[in-house]
This record gives structure tokens, sequence and C-alpha cells, in this order.
RNA sequence: GCGCCCGUGGUGAAAGGGAUAUCACGCAGGCCUCCGGAGCCUGAAGUCGGGGUUCGAAUCCCUGCGGGCGCACCA
């Protein structure tokens, strides 16, 4: 596509007085394909030509009449645009040549040139069980985290622990008042969780018992050996849990460098502030004020001396540039939590720090019931695993029904259960709420993960039986496909390279997986209208290079949103 | 009270100032002696109300209504 781009750039920009590069940012995709495959819009033009766009369309027309290049074979001014038409076969060579040579690296660039860009993503509440709620962000922050590295920077996942803070006092009341040493060991997190919410039910009679929460996270602070052993147990059992479920969703971490990692360097956060005066004690906190900046003041430290969230994210940030002189940082968190990233990205443009620019929130909405919002202190919660296991075993069932001669049912369910909670979740990025339906997570049909792994599943069916002698490269085959069906197929995985940056400029994986449906799509249009295996000589080689492709694009797809491309389900 | 986000067919979503608003679920019909029917084809149905900016608005601005989230000792 970019050299289609290239060569109409190239063309217009004599006769339009513009750049080259100016003319391919103009371009654009016709909303209809009867229109044409790339237009150029005339509106620009409109002033400067003093002239009705759709005359200057028609005007340019009529200088290119007669002419054509190797990527397409006309133009047609159509109201305020001229549409240029691709040359089929050429296009096609083009494009499919361009697959089978870089393979699995088709659609990766290096534009990142190595660039660091740490992502802190997941990054769960510890000592509280993995809900629902912490999906969107380990499932958006591990495919952002793939997509960087496929544009050639080098991305960082950091699972920034929730393992410090006053729930840490709750716990450790919680489990002094009422634990038992035994439960603890049969089934720790859910235990800890447990006591969590017995912890916020009992505070309702006895207020008293957050007082006595807040003191005993104090001592913490402070290094009370008592207090440091109880958060050292809730903490390794913890993270024992959690690393079952990255497991399965096969995510690692460069780091898991959680709230507690930063303490040693919360003084000197605090000396970075007062040295540049922007705080000032109130009632015995330690307040930032942010008035002049239109945000609320943000606390540092309480009047007990204990630190706060905010006051370890600065920690956490300055240690990020430090140490990775990061390009970008990213904050794969909740929108709930917008004003916190709005304070904590001013506070350190007051410390000085010109790369607070290139921190960055990437907010979410939440998943809610129908009833409401989930919370973790009510109990009111869905966990991942509950939803994981139970999506495997959907598809389990399914593939029991449909494939039951299938060697490999347990990956295949697995590969097919984990995509459809993970692409549930991608597919509508939104900073819209989502609410939690069990039906729609257990749905296979429409636009789902499901549907991309079948298109693909089918095509490794079709390469299977065409066995090894359609497997070799040939120019003339590549460049026979000339059929509507075949043509919008080789467009659309023209455009992956396109998609990839689109969705790492915008943050957005939805831009690629809703891509991934289109393939799809155009797939099954091809599928049911041309036959593969039924047609002869160079057009079947044509059709096994191009679904060949098909195959290559999604599965390079998939790779970048962390879901599987089985070859059979 | 103040601030931020979101309102698109019955339902869930797409469209990042451009052409006739796109797709899925559901609904009504059709398609397997044929490469895997988790599929394909056809149909009915939609931009919350009111102002503005613009040659052009689902998109930007104002306003009303509806929903969500946040706002000093939680994270």
């Amino acid at each position: 596509m970019q050299k289609f781009k290239e060569e109409i750039g190239r063309l217009l920009a004599p006769l339009v007085s513009l750049d080259p590069e100016e003319v391919i940012t103009l371009l654009e995709v016709p909303p209809e394909t009867t229109y044409g495959d790339l237009a150029f819009p005339c509106f620009t033009l409109a002033k400067k030509r003093k002239k009705a766009p759709p005359l200057i369309a028609e005007e340019l027309s009529g200088e290119l009449s007669g002419r054509k290049g190797l990527f397409w074979e006309k133009a047609v001014p159509r109201g305020p645009y001229l549409n240029f038409f691709i040359t089929p076969g050429a296009f096609g060579h083009e494009v499919l040549s361009q697959i089978w040579e870089n393979g699995e690296k088709y659609g990766h660039t290096d534009l990142g040139k190595g660039g660091n860009v740490p992502i802190d993503y997941s990054s769960p509440n510890i000592a509280k069980p993995f809900g629902i709620g912490h999906i969107r962000s380990t499932v958006i922050g591990h495919a952002l985290y793939l997509i960087y590295r496929a544009l050639g920077y080098n991305s960082i996942g950091i699972n920034h622990l929730g393992d410090w803070g006053t729930q840490f006092g709750k716990l450790i009341v919680a489990f002094k008042r009422w634990g038992e040493e035994s439960k603890l060991e049969a089934d720790p997190v859910n235990y800890l969780y447990r006591l969590y919410v017995q912890f916020h039910q009992r505070v309702e009679e006895d207020p008293e018992l957050d007082d006595e929460a807040r003191s005993w996270f104090r001592k913490l602070e402070n290094g009370d050996e008592e207090a440091v052993g109880y958060w050292n147990r809730f903490r390794q059992l913890s993270l024992e849990n959690y690393e079952l479920i990255y497991n399965l969703l096969g995510i690692e971490f460069e780091h898991y460098h959680g709230e507690s990692h930063y303490n040693k360097m919360l003084d000197r956060v605090i000396n970075l502030v007062q040295d540049k005066d922007i705080a000032r004690e109130s009632e015995g906190a330690l307040m930032i004020d942010l008035e002049p900046h239109g945000l609320p003041p943000v606390m540092l430290r309480k009047k007990d001396g204990a630190t706060l969230y905010i006051t370890r994210d600065l920690a956490a940030a300055i240690y990020r540039y430090e140490t990775f002189n990061f390009a970008l940082s990213l904050y794969v968190v909740g929108a709930e939590q917008t004003l916190h990233f709005q304070q904590l990205f001013k506070v350190l443009e007051l410390l000085g720090f010109d790369w607070s620019s290139r921190c960055i929130h990437v907010p979410f909405g939440l998943i809610r019931f129908k009833e409401g919002r989930m919370s973790t202190r009510a109990g009111k919660i869905i966990l991942l695993e509950e939803v994981l296991q139970r999506s495997i075993d959907m598809a389990r069932e399914i593939i029991e029904e449909k494939n039951p001669d299938l060697v490999d049912k347990e990956g295949a369910a697995k590969a097919v259960g984990l995509g459809a909670v993970r692409f549930g979740d991608l597919s509508n990025d939104r900073v819209k709420n989502i609410e939690f339906d069990w039906e729609k997570v257990l749905d296979f049909s429409g636009e789902t993960a499901a549907y991309i792994q079948y298109a693909h599943a089918r095509i490794c069916s079709i390469l299977r039986k065409a066995g090894a002698e359609f497997a070799e490269w040939d120019n003339s085959a590549a460049s026979i496909l000339v059929k509507e069906e075949e043509t919008a197929l080789i467009k659309t995985l023209a455009i992956l390279p396109d998609k990839i940056i689109a969705s790492a400029d915008s943050l957005r994986p939805s831009i690629l997986a809703r891509y991934l449906i289109d393939v799809a799509r155009e797939f099954n249009r091809f599928y049911h209208n041309c036959p593969v295996l039924g047609s002869e000589g160079e057009l079947k080689h044509g059709r096994l290079l191009l679904i060949s492709a098909t195959r290559q694009v999604i599965a390079n797809g998939l790779a970048l949103l962390g879901i599987a491309a089985p070859e059979e389900m």
C-alpha cells in the first residue's frame, strides 16, 4: 500500500504544487470500494485555485487521461475527490511478495529505533483477589506492550503491584483478630479476601478499627518487625496466585516493582518538593496546592507521617525516567484515576521535569454489573480465574460437539476460550464502561476471536490438503488474481502495517482487533466464492499464495493481541 | 456544589471534520452430493433534544436531558 501511495504522491505533486509527502498524507481510503482504492480530496486546493473542489477533481483527471502507472490503472473524479484504481495483478504481486518475504515480521517496522517504553499495567492490589476488573489493564497493557515491540520500541512491562498502603493495616488487624492459620494455609488469597471483606463489614459498627488499621500501616512504614512479617507473608502468597494467571495468559513482566519498591526514595521526593518550594504544611499534612492549575490539591504526607499513593507514584515516575530514559511512559490504569494522573503529571512538571509530557495515562472504563459497580470491599466481584476457566470449558464443549476427532482439544480450548475473553476486552477499546454479561463472554459467534481463529484454522486445513507442491513462491501465480473477492482481500492484507502503527499512535489495540475481523470477513467472502483446491494450475497456485498470506496476517495480528492462532479447532 | 468521561437501529459497538453512517447479536427469509456451517447471502430497523462554527458535523463549541466517575489524610 505504501508503494501505491508513493507512486501517486510523485505523480500528483507537480500537478498540485505540493510535496509528494504532503499529497500522501492527504490521501484517503474511499468509503466504498466501488469508488476507487485511494482518494485525493480536492478541498484544500479549492482556496488556492479559487475553484470548486469537484471542478478541480475534474481538471486533474483530465491532465491524467490516458496515463497509468505501475500500480494504478485509472483516475476517476467523483464529486470533490479524485479516485485512483489499483491495477489488481501488479498490486497483488507486490502485497503477496511482501508478506511472503517478511513472514512473521510482516507489519513490523523499526520506527521506534529501540526507544524504551515502560508500560505500567495489570498492577493488582496485593492481598486482594485478581478480579475481572483487572483484566482490562492486563489485556490492554499487554497488547500495547506487544504492539510497541513490533514497532521497534523496547517495551518494558512493569507490574506496579499495589503492595503497600493502608489496606495492609486492615489485613493485619483482621488477621490478628479473626484469622486462622489453617485457613490461610489452605487457600491464601481467597481467605485474605474474605478477611478484607469482613473488615469492611465490621468497621460499620466499630469505626475504631480504621484507626487501628492506620496505626498498623504506620508501624509497617516504620519497619516494625511484626508488621513487616505479616506484610511479607501476605505479599508472597498473593504473588504465587497471580503467577498462575499470568502463566495461563502467557504474560511476563520485566519488573515486579510494586509500590513498596519506592519506599527508599520517598524522602528524596519530599526533599525535592521542598527544595522547589511548591509544598506547604496544612493541618499537619504536607500538601501541594494545584489551584492555579485548576486542579484539587494533592497530599504527599499525612499528619501521622505516613505517605500516600501519589508520593510513591512520583518516586516511581522519577525512578523510571532515571532508569530507562524513556521515549514514552505509559500507565494503563482505569479512567476513575484520571484526576490522580493529571495531578501526578502536573507535579512532575512543577518539579521542572520536561519529560513529564512523555508520561501518558491510558484510561479505560469500568466493568460493571447490571445492578451497579463491582466492589472489592463489599465482596461484589467476579474472579478472573473463574471467567477464564468457564470460557475455556465452554470452548471445550463446543469443540467436543463440532470437532470430536481433534487431537489437541485442550490446546484448542485454551486458545479459543482465552482468546474470547481477551478479544472481548480489546475489540471495544472505548473509555466507556462495560456491563459484565456471562452470555456475551461465552458467545463465540459474530465479531469474536473465534471468528478470526476459525478463518485461520480453515486456511491451515486447506494448506495441509494442498501439500508441499504449492508451497513455493511463483511470480506469475502471484500476479493473476483479479477477481473482486481476491482483490478486496489483497487490499485488506496490504494495510496491516498501517493498522499496527495506528494502534500504537492512538494507544488503541481495538484498531488492530477490528481490522482482524475485517480480514476474516474478507477471507470468508473469498472462500465462499473462489474455490482454491478446486481450481487448476496457476490460478490454484495464486489462490494458495493468497490464503497463505492471509493466514500470515491473521497469525501476526493475533500475536500482537496476545491471542493464539491454532491450526485446528 | 465543582470537575472529567459517555449518549449511534431492540441490544452491543465502528466511523479521530469529509462522499449514500459501518458491523455484530437478536429478529424475518435463503445457502452444505462442493476446500471445516464457530461460516455465507438477502431483508426490516439508528446518530438523545435545542442552538451555533464550517463549503461540509455522529465527530468541534454552547446549552438542556439522561448515565457513569472523581474531588485532604484509600489506592
